[in-house]
DNA sequence: AAAATATGTCAACATCACTGACATAAATTC
DNA sequence: GAATTTATGTCAGTGATGTTGACATATTTT
């Protein structure tokens, strides 16, 4: 779907048309150098984000899942033991969002819950046997095309990625997924900011 | 929504219960550093990408629209003139899909069409003072934040930013992508690879 | 004149999100 | 020990966003 260039200001719309009404917009929009910089970041980023989630969708597909699954499935699998206020608390959606999800991996039998030890009201999480080989096809892809992008860069330019996608996220959310990912060893001195 | 901590291997779970079933996973997933840490960017993907969407998804409620609302008025604004066919291959969604949300946006007067003066068969879309001025308004936080996560670094760590993200997209839609912003002056001389 | 293209539209359907209320069991607090 | 809070599950209802496949129209291209 390639796109066909759109036309120049001045080149096919306001030659010989009158029919312009006064409250469309075509004048290129007045903002700072800045600011269209920041645009064109910003769509970069929801393309990056689309074809990140491509390849998944599809498999998915075939399970007759869709991508609440895979997120489901891949924070399960790759922090087990994750109670299920946890994985609200990840994903931002409610509960009743997640319970739909999650009772279906449940009966599948790609998740199973044990309660807590500590805290029997607690449903601790686990994929299966069948959820970690789902979680793993899930993930090659994604693991595919990062590994693919952050190859062509030095160790310290992959660290600024990763500093850079750290500090896109929300400040009031950053500590929370400190705490979540140091469970597997990352940021053991916490993040630097 | 601070995570508790799952439990460690071995510190909660396999003291003294029977209960595990052998179809359940509780061990570490073993993998190469690589892909551990390639999981971690994905999660912080993740989760860099669900805050980013976040506060726009609050101004959009007050309107009784939503992300895909979004999505299209950020294009049409961005891109004066765009076609249908355009932001099919940009959003990657069906027809229809983009028919609900166009149509609504066109009822209320957010974007207006133009037929093409070379092809009378285009619609041009165009957004409104109306529509520019919600487009501003969504645009507002995403600019926000990606300035004050830039501004945090050097031009050419931004720089690097970009190439990163524009090396996450799919080989194959590199291109498209390419023409699209170069409408708005970026990469004019295409993109390095 | 026929074929291809750009757009719009229809019906039917699935997924995923939301709200608000309520139930249960277990832990915590008084 | 009773009351409260917490963690989870569940209910009914609703809306947004995506899908497929078929078909209609106008216009351009062959």
């Amino acid at each position: 779907m390639p796109f066909k260039k759109v036309p120049m200001i001045n080149e096919e719309i306001n030659t010989n048309e009158i029919s312009l009404s006064e409250t469309h917009s075509e004048e290129p929009h007045s903002m700072s150098l800045t600011q269209e910089n920041m645009l064109s970041l910003i769509e970069l980023f929801f393309f990056a984000y689309r074809d990140f989630t491509e390849e998944g969708d599809e498999i998915l597909d075939t399970f007759g899942f869709g991508r609440a699954h895979h997120r489901v499935i891949h924070f399960v699998h790759h922090y087990p033991g994750l109670r299920v206020a946890d994985l609200l608390g990840i994903l931002k959606i409610t509960k009743q969002s997640l319970a739909r999800v999650l009772k279906q991996l449940i009966e599948q039998d790609f998740i199973c819950q044990k309660e807590g030890s500590k805290d029997r009201r607690e449903r601790l999480l686990y994929t299966t046997d069948k959820g970690n080989k789902l979680a793993k096809e899930l993930a090659e892809p994604q693991i595919n095309r990062f590994e693919a992008t952050m190859s062509q860069f030095s160790k310290s330019e992959q660290e600024l990625f990763e500093n850079f996608l750290f500090k896109l996220i929300r400040q009031s959310n950053r500590q929370d997924v400190v705490s979540l990912m140091a469970q597997n060893g990352h940021f053991p001195d916490g993040k630097p900011d």
